[in-house]
DNA sequence: CTGTTAGCGCTTTCAT
DNA sequence: ATGAAAGCGCTAACAG
């Protein structure tokens, strides 16, 4: 009785309320009930009586089952998200854009984290479907999809940021775009003898800007860039490192006119390790981040950074997914959001006139 | 015809395989085929039927339906973990932690990400568990829990890395200890006017480690630490920066002799602002880093960092809330994994000499 | 050792 | 406008 007091009249379940209960509260039959709170199209039921059914419902705190309802269905309502655990930043602005997406197409999303050090195979994800946890896969796997890798999957499923083994399911962004952008604006700057620092070409994100670098390097010509060595490195602080003194190793001190960097690890460690060498960032090196990161403008050298549509791709994921759950043909999407190169400045002390202010 | 030629024989169900399909198959029934392939201690089962059954489960595909399953046993077998969406890498450790011992007691954890600009009372997740999408709460919320909150939740939970309105539902590291490693070496090092930067004071963990970072400020005398500040600031780059800069305003330019920063993104901030005001690290301010990562080895300057045992934190908090679904009463977990204070010197040139080398 | 049966909570067709 | 009943795929108590 102390404790009753303490308890507000609307008792936490000791078992949860089914639709049953509120049948049974309310006077109804299950099947009137269901239809009330599902808002059936087909529903011809009394004004009256649903209200009834409603505040019955809210006043018991009903909450659906949500396993009876799937199973009954055959459809979970929810698709899991393969995504790489990995330090990287840019795949929470993704995760964030297909998460509103799906809330507003009234879905769930299920967040499956993949050790970098233990990758699997976009097929080993396919349980998940056949064992009606989801409705579909939106991959994201560390390890490249192979072309020879065997069959396809049957289940409803969208490569995200990378293409898979065969054609219709691949959301992927611009990367050839992003390439152009930066070697447009190296030319533009009389920048010609260039690097691009970029992650393992198993990813299929840097096997494509990898290409695109590399056509763009033998294409030379009048007002063309004139060399674009590729060099490939763990997505670290440490590889970025390490291929930063390798490149100033083979120049014999001599620093690339420019850097293209895949990842932003990968720019902090290509940062610290020109910093040591004393290479000057922009005037001798200018970099470029295919990433764009609040942590740009506290690395202390002005970098320049391709803002590239993470929130949309996400978002882009979710549709085609849905999409094919709901029967549709699978379709492969290429992201054509412009994309513009972004100066960040190194942050100034707060309070303190800035260069241009001194000027005036 | 020509299509079937590229098929293997064991082909992509059209429609799932179900139990009834294995019966069908083996000529048994179903009953016997669920016993022999969740290995019912019960059972009591001619070794040649068992044998069957698993061969033609397997060469079917059988994959059991989870959410038919989970409506019978009214459990899930899956626990969602809410982690705050933030750039900061010590969830990803975290949860790999959680992750890993789930998998260990045969559980599935769900990633429920919270975007920061958005956070939710711990109350709102309650559904999870109330429509059986989940059978217990990992909470890590961006929001601490107040404890004027209202009622407890009545679902199994555990809050990680923070402490609940309530008792008996947190799992959390001592961070109390953290703070007495920093000083004491602080101490040793003489330096005595000290500041602890760290993030909002809604957030638990900045909390506790402001409260006894005060307590041990006022507890002055012979060998003791003669002022330790708090400064609150947000857990970004942006953040740090500008909380470095008021205490070198404040100082006159004099910065303190040591500085304890709460998160990763704010210490890029610190070391960035110390760089930018030429203070010498760790000559003129003492950096130590609450929490341990890759990227210490790249800031350019040599700092210090406390490793928190945040694998053991994530496993722990599967722990109780799984003996909380399994109905053992909730308990308090308070880590006592010993701790210590790592050195980290900037990374130095590969294949050059270290001053080590030199010297000898 | 194996089969029969009931039922988890819900949706949906059909009947009234 | 509402109720009755079947059934989603599985497990577990009970029969044989």
């Amino acid at each position: 009785m102390s404790t009753a007091l303490h308890r507000p009249s609307t008792d936490g379940p000791t078992h949860r309320v089914r639709l049953v209960d509120v049948a049974q509260a309310t006077g109804l039959d299950v099947s009137t009930v269901s239809r009330v709170l599902n808002e059936d199209p087909h529903q011809s039921v009394r004004a009256e009586t649903r209200e009834r059914v409603r505040t019955t419902a809210r006043r018991l705190g009903y909450r659906p089952n949500a396993l009876a309802r799937a199973l009954k269905q055959a459809r979970t309502g929810a698709v899991a998200f393969v995504v790489p655990m990995v330090r990287n930043p840019i795949w929470s602005v993704v995760e964030r854009g297909a998460l509103d997406r799906a809330a507003q197409r009234g879905c769930d999303v299920l967040v499956v984290s993949e050790p970098p050090d233990r990758p699997r195979a976009a097929a080993s994800y396919e349980p998940m479907v056949l064992e009606s946890r989801v409705d579909g896969l939106l991959l994201a796997t560390t390890r490249r999809p192979r072309v020879r890798s065997g069959a396809a999957l049957t289940v409803p499923h969208v490569y995200l940021n990378r293409r898979g083994p065969h054609p219709g399911h691949d959301v992927v962004m611009d990367e050839e775009a992003a390439i152009a952008l930066w070697l447009a604006e190296m030319a533009r700057q009389d920048r010609r003898d260039l690097v691009l620092l970029d992650g393992p070409r198993e990813v299929d994100t840097v096997h494509r800007r990898a290409t695109a670098a590399g056509a763009a390097s033998t294409a030379s010509g009048p007002g063309r860039i004139h060399r674009v060595r590729v060099v490939h490195a763990e997505a670290t602080e440490q590889g970025g490192w390490q291929a930063t003194w390798r490149l100033l190793d083979a120049g014999r001190g001599r620093a690339p006119e420019g850097i293209g960097v895949g990842s932003l690890p990968q720019l902090t460690g290509v940062v610290a390790a020109l910093r040591a060498a004393g290479v000057a960032v922009p005037a001798g090196t200018a970099l470029v981040s295919f990433d764009d990161d609040a942590v740009l403008d506290y690395l202390g050298v002005p970098v320049a950074s391709v803002a590239m549509p993470l929130a949309a791709l996400g978002a882009a994921g979710v549709d085609a997914l849905l999409d094919q759950v709901g029967g549709q043909p699978p379709r492969d999407v290429l992201l054509r959001t412009p994309m513009s190169l972004i100066g960040h400045q190194p942050a100034r002390p707060p309070g303190r006139p800035t260069p241009a202010a001194r000027i005036a």
